[in-house]
Parts: structure tokens; sequence; C-alpha cells
DNA sequence: AGCACGCCGACT
DNA sequence: GTCGGCGTGCTC
């Protein structure tokens, strides 16, 4: 009997068997096409991933699929590893795995009639390459050569290597990934560029598309509707996209002629899915280039740490296992020193001691007097804090009572532009009670400092000044941000305030000051991951000031300028903090001297939460896992998040085969466990957050 | 995950 | 008398 293996999106790790119909026919190079199959009352599409000779179902259950796809090829063997890496991995199913790296419109059981694609707009005449400096020459010399066309299913030598370029913001990283994209093309090879997110690197894909008109350029990221996201994808799969630039969901994309990968901002913690399959894009792209054969770029001014250790031999634990001892290093350090506009120097970066003096609304007297004069000279200055609203706590003054979510653990952000009080966590809005409404009093107050009220406090201070906020409420949709870029580089802004938003990716040719407000919270988080998000942040969001010729200037108020993230941050001095966190982390045994992984629930009783994760921690194999530690369940920082109670376990191991060894038995055993239809729970290898 | 089937409370 | 709550079980 013609038997078809299929993998379908459902969350159970097996497939599901059918039966060829009479007429048709496959042979093992169907393994990989789509197929419409019923399942249950409804038709689903899956992909073949094996033509089985015998079958475990009974005749009775056995029934004929539905449909062949032939629109595409199949998907190719590098793909199943990949998606059989993820799926062992990060302990997921691998037929969801597979189909949800897949856009919608080649999931559809009902395919949309077929409109002939708009023509694209022939890019304009490409530009002239910028002569490399001497930094970019020295890191182009030092990565390898691709190797020309080669089929995708050959080639047992590989081109592999990783490659860690640290350069600072505008150093022309940029560049370099351009003449890496160049040489790939040259040797027929197809070029993926991973970047955190799209809509903040117009510019990026607009110089991309400038410089390799030919090479049919498409972009891959959520934002694309169904139709456009599959047109992407299948001229990538098939080919004629020689390069492809897209966020994490790119890393999927089959590729018949991948000779590069690049990995741009590699430390930003938008690579990491936060829901569903929770992969790291950065870390599933090294191991898709190290399969493949192909060299691998990860770029960024402040990298993860985990990416420097690996870079740096001086990090490696010191190893007692042999069988687990890593390489001196697994990728090649590159840096770019200095930048490459000519004219353009790192600007300079002090502490602002806030003990010392008396605060006006949250600002120094240096930061005003600075903002001051970059207003009399007409240049822009951005005042930078991670806290939008206009403050984090409203507050009755008699009693003490404090505006609470009452569906999280949280307090709610009174928002006057809009006159709400507003909760960041689960969306929960209201009107700002006249008086409080546990005493009565009339006089409840703001407490703290949020964009808004800086903003106000800086109008009140300089009403001439033209001041732009940039927040996720002042931006919301992609219309409204474009509307502000284009006011801030239309020169029709002398103040910016704004949240991180302002510290990605973008150029304000006029803009010579930076100062940050409120940095200090980060540094005494719970989070131990918080200073190293804080460092990247601000030295980011530093990089604003004085890119294009004007010299910039940086200030940070903070009650801690001794502290040694300042201290290093004021020499821009990457190497030096990120030696002081691995320090820190060797010592504590944290990431990447140890590999975690955290089992979350969430139920209406927090008794539930911790019931469910106690079962899972009372598995009685655990105790053979002698390499694995199991931590106690305990309730997550944030306990209550949209009227769930959630908790959170977690495991670790400083061997990642250990760890692996362990979750795959686990998982098994806490997917059987019965629980109540209220209690919703996941895994996650590798978390970035807790 | 969907989606069925199945057994107990408040409504036209 | 039925509509519908969500508990349990299955999907080749």
């Amino acid at each position: 009997m013609d038997l078809v293996r299929v993998a379908l999106d459902v969350p159970l790790s097996r497939f599901f068997d059918y039966r060829l119909p009479v007429g048709e026919s496959l042979s093992s190079d169907d393994i990989g096409r789509r197929v419409r199959v019923p399942f249950g009352s409804r038709s689903r599409i899956g992909i073949i991933v094996e033509l089985p000779a015998t079958t475990d179902a009974s005749p009775e259950q056995l029934r004929p699929l539905e449909a062949i796809l032939r629109d595409l090829p199949p998907l190719p063997p590098d793909w199943f590893r990949l998606t059989r890496f993820c799926a062992a991995y990060y302990q997921a199913p691998l037929g969801e795995v597979m189909l949800s790296t897949l856009p919608k419109g080649l999931r559809r059981t009902d395919p949309p009639k077929a409109r002939a694609p708009k023509r694209k707009a022939t890019p304009p005449a490409a530009e002239m390459p910028p002569a490399l400096t001497e930094g970019q020459r020295a890191v182009l010399d030092a990565i390898v050569d691709p190797a020309g066309d080669k089929p995708a299913s050959a080639a047992p030598a590989s081109d592999f290597a990783a490659y860690l370029l640290h350069g600072v913001t505008g150093g022309g990283k940029t560049e370099v990934y351009l003449r890496l994209i160049e040489r790939a093309l040259a040797a027929g090879r197809q070029a993926l560029l991973l970047v955190p997110e799209i809509n903040l690197t117009p510019q990026l894909e607009a110089r991309v598309a400038a410089r390799f008109p030919q090479a049919g350029l498409v972009s891959l990221h959520s934002e694309l509707t169904e139709a456009a996201r599959t047109r992407a994808f299948r001229a990538a799969f098939l080919g004629e996209a020689r390069i492809v630039l897209g966020t994490r969901l790119a890393v999927f994309t089959p590729l018949p002629d991948l000779g590069l990968i690049v990995v741009d901002e590699e430390h930003d913690a938008s690579f990491k899915q936060q829901d569903g399959l929770r992969y790291s894009a950065r870390d599933v792209a090294v191991f898709r280039a190290h399969e493949r054969g192909v060299p691998i770029v990860l770029g960024s001014a402040t990298p993860s740490l985990e990416s420097w250790a690996n870079a740096n031999a001086v990090f490696n634990p010191p190893s007692a296992k042999s069988a687990e001892a890593r390489p001196a290093t697994r990728y090649t350090l590159l840096s770019l020193p200095a930048r490459a506009v000519a004219g353009a120097v790192l600007p300079p970066l002090r502490c602002v001691d806030t003990r010392r003096e008396k605060l006006q609304d949250g600002l120094s007297a240096a930061l005003l007097a600075a903002i001051g004069e970059r207003l009399t000279r007409g240049e822009q200055s951005l005042v930078f804090l991670n806290r939008r609203g206009y403050a984090p706590v409203l507050s009755c003054t008699a009693c003490g009572w404090v505006a609470r979510c009452t569906r999280c653990t949280a307090n709610l952000v009174l928002h006057l532009a809009d006159r709400r009080l507003r909760c960041h966590h689960c969306g929960f809005e209201q009107r700002i009670p006249p008086a409080c409404p546990s005493c009565g009093n009339q006089d409840i107050l703001p407490f703290g400092r949020g964009t808004q009220r800086i903003e106000e406090v800086l109008s009140a201070r300089f009403p001439e000044a033209r001041i732009v906020r940039v927040d996720r409420d002042s931006a919301k949709s992609r219309k409204q941000w474009e509307a502000l870029l284009e006011r801030i580089h239309g020169g029709d802004a002398d103040i910016l305030v704004g949240t991180q938003m302002l510290a990605k990716g973008h150029d304000f040719p006029r803009l010579t000051l930076v100062g940050a407000i409120g940095a200090d919270a980060a540094l005494f988080a719970a989070d131990w991951r918080a200073p190293e998000r804080l460092f990247a942040q601000l030295l980011q969001v530093a990089g604003r000031a004085g890119r294009a010729g004007l010299p910039g200037e940086v200030l940070i108020q903070t009650e801690q300028p001794q502290h040694p993230l300042y201290q290093a941050l004021a020499r821009h001095d990457y190497p030096a903090f990120a030696a002081q966190q691995l320090a820190e982390r060797a010592q504590a045994g944290f990431p990447p001297y140890a590999y975690q992984a955290m089992l979350r629930a969430e139920a209406p009783l927090m008794e539930e939460a911790i019931a469910f994760l106690a079962a899972a921690r009372a598995w009685p194999e655990i105790a053979s896992h002698t390499a694995v530690m199991c931590y106690d369940p305990v309730p997550m920082r944030l306990a209550r998040r949209a009227n769930y109670e959630r908790a959170q376990l977690l495991v670790e191991s400083s061997s990642r085969r250990a760890l692996q060894a362990f979750l795959t038995p686990w998982r098994e055993f806490v997917a059987a466990t019965r629980v109540s239809s209220r209690l919703r729970w996941h895994l996650e290898v590798d978390p970035l957050e807790f």
C-alpha cells in the first residue's frame, strides 16, 4: 500500500500516516512537499516527511490524502535538518515547528486566486561603494571567501566559520556586510541578512537595494501582508531573490544557494521569540551556517556576553570535563575600532552626579544648561529615559493609597496626555479618579517621571523649543512613527524626549547632545541581565550624538558615577565592561557559564501553578540526572498578569548536553500530566527574562 | 491546538 | 422543555 507520513501543525510529537489516492504516485523526491489532508473534521496542510513501508495506524484509521501541492519544490533536506534541530533543541513538536516557519499563504487549504505580482519598481542606479577604511579592509581580509557555485546537497567541504564583528555604532559595519554580500553574490550564492526590527531599518533596506539592484532583494518580516510574505518566501526559496533581509522569522527561509549569513545587532533581544516556539534566531542562524557550511558574521557594538565569551578564549570556563571542553574560541573576533565617517569621533560621555545637587523636576543643572546651549546653536538634543507615560505612580498623600491594576501585580501608570491610568502589562485602563478612592482625600499626586512629564517640564523650561516625544504612545502605528521621524529629520524639532525607540538605528544629523535619565534603576534590577541591556542601550543612544561632523556630548545622570558600568561606558570600553560582567557571571554560575531552561505555569490560583511545577519537579527519574540542578518553583516577579497567577521553575546545568538529555524525557513527562483547562504552561530553553 | 461528544444549570 | 457551560478525549 502507498503510505505517506505527514507532519502537521499540532502540538503532538508524532506524525500522521495517510493513504495515497489511486492514480497518484510519489517518489522519495517528493519528501518535503506540502499536502492537503483530512484531519479530524477539517482539512489541513501538512508536509511529507517520509514514505513509510508500514504503519501503526489501523486500516480504518488510515484516510487518503486530499491533494499533493506542486506549486513549489519540496522543502529541501537542509531545511529538514534545521527544523529538526529547532524542534529538538527547543523542545517543541516537529510538525508545529515545520509548519510555523511557512508563511500563512502556504498553509491555507483554500489558496486564494494568485494575483499577478506587482512589478517591482526599478531601484535607482547603483550607487558607488565608498572607499574602505583600513579597519574594514583588514576585517574583510580576515573573513573567508565563499567558494563558488556549490549545490546545497553536495559539499562535504565546509566554509563554515563564525565571526563576531565588534564595531562601534557608525563604525562602518554595514559597509562590511555589503562587501561580504557582494562576494557571496559574485560566487553565485544567496545572502541572508538578519536584523532585529525591520521598521527601524528602512534605510538599510534602501541601501542594500541600491547597491545590488539586480539581486532581487526581498525583505521578510511579520508586518508584511500574507500575500507579500508568501511572495517573498517563494522568491527566496526558488532562488530568484539573491538577498534576503529579514527579522528573526527569516532565519527559516529555505535558500537553495545560501552562501552567507549576517546577523546585525546580534545582541538584540528581538532575535528571541517570546511566545510560541521560543527560539533565538541568532543561535539558530549559527546552527544553520554550521550545518550548511557557510560563514556567519555576528555584528554588534555591544555583543551579547554569550557571543563575547565565544570569541574570547580567556572567558572560556576552565574545562575540567574534556568531553564538554569548548574549542579555544568558537568565533573569530574581528574589531572595527574607529568610526568610519571622516571627522566624526566618539562623543565624550560624562556622568552627572545627581547626589550633589537638587534636581529641577528630575533634570540636573548640567543637562539643562547643555540643552540650552544646543538651542542657542540650533542643534538638537535627545533626552532618553526608558519609561513612558507621565508618572509611574499615582498616590494619595494622606493615606498612602496607590493606583494599582486589579488584574496584575503592578501599579497603574499615569498618562496625563489622555487623562487615563493604564496598566503596561495587561492593557487595563481607567479614568483618573477625582479623589482618593480609599479615603476621599482630593490630594492625589503623581510620583516619578515618565516621558510625558519630562516633555512637560522641558516645555515649561524652554517655551520656545520645539519638543517631540517619541515612545510607544506617540508612535503607535508605523505611520505615526514615520511622521515623527520626518519631523525630526526635517529639522522641525529641537528637543527629542523618548524611550529606547529612539536609541535604535537612526541618524539625526543635527543631534549633538544625548542626556540619559533614570538609568540607575537597571543597576539594581532583580534581573541579572539588566546591566548588560543597560550598557548596550546607553552606548547605542550615545551613538546618536554627533555623527556628521558636529561634535557630540553625552550626559548620564546617576547617583552611582563610580559604578564600573558607567566607568567603562565613559571610556566607551565594552571589553572592560564585558570582562567585569563575565567575571560576575562566572562567580555566580550564570550563563554563559551555565545552561538554563525555564518551566512556567499560569493559572487563576497561585497554588495551582505552584502545584503543577511541584509535580513536574517530582519526576521520578530526576535523580538520575545528576548534572542537572532543578530549583524550587517560585512565583514570578510579576506574579499576577491579566488575572493569571504565574510561577516558574528553573533548571540548570553546566553542560548543555546534560541539560538537553534531561529536558526531552522531562518534557514528555510534564506533557503527560493531567492539568486543569485553566492552567497554561510552557518550557523555554535559554530564557532571557526572569 | 481545534473540535467533537457529553452531561448538568438558567432561560425563551 | 432547550441553549450552553467547559471537562475529557481524539486526531492517521
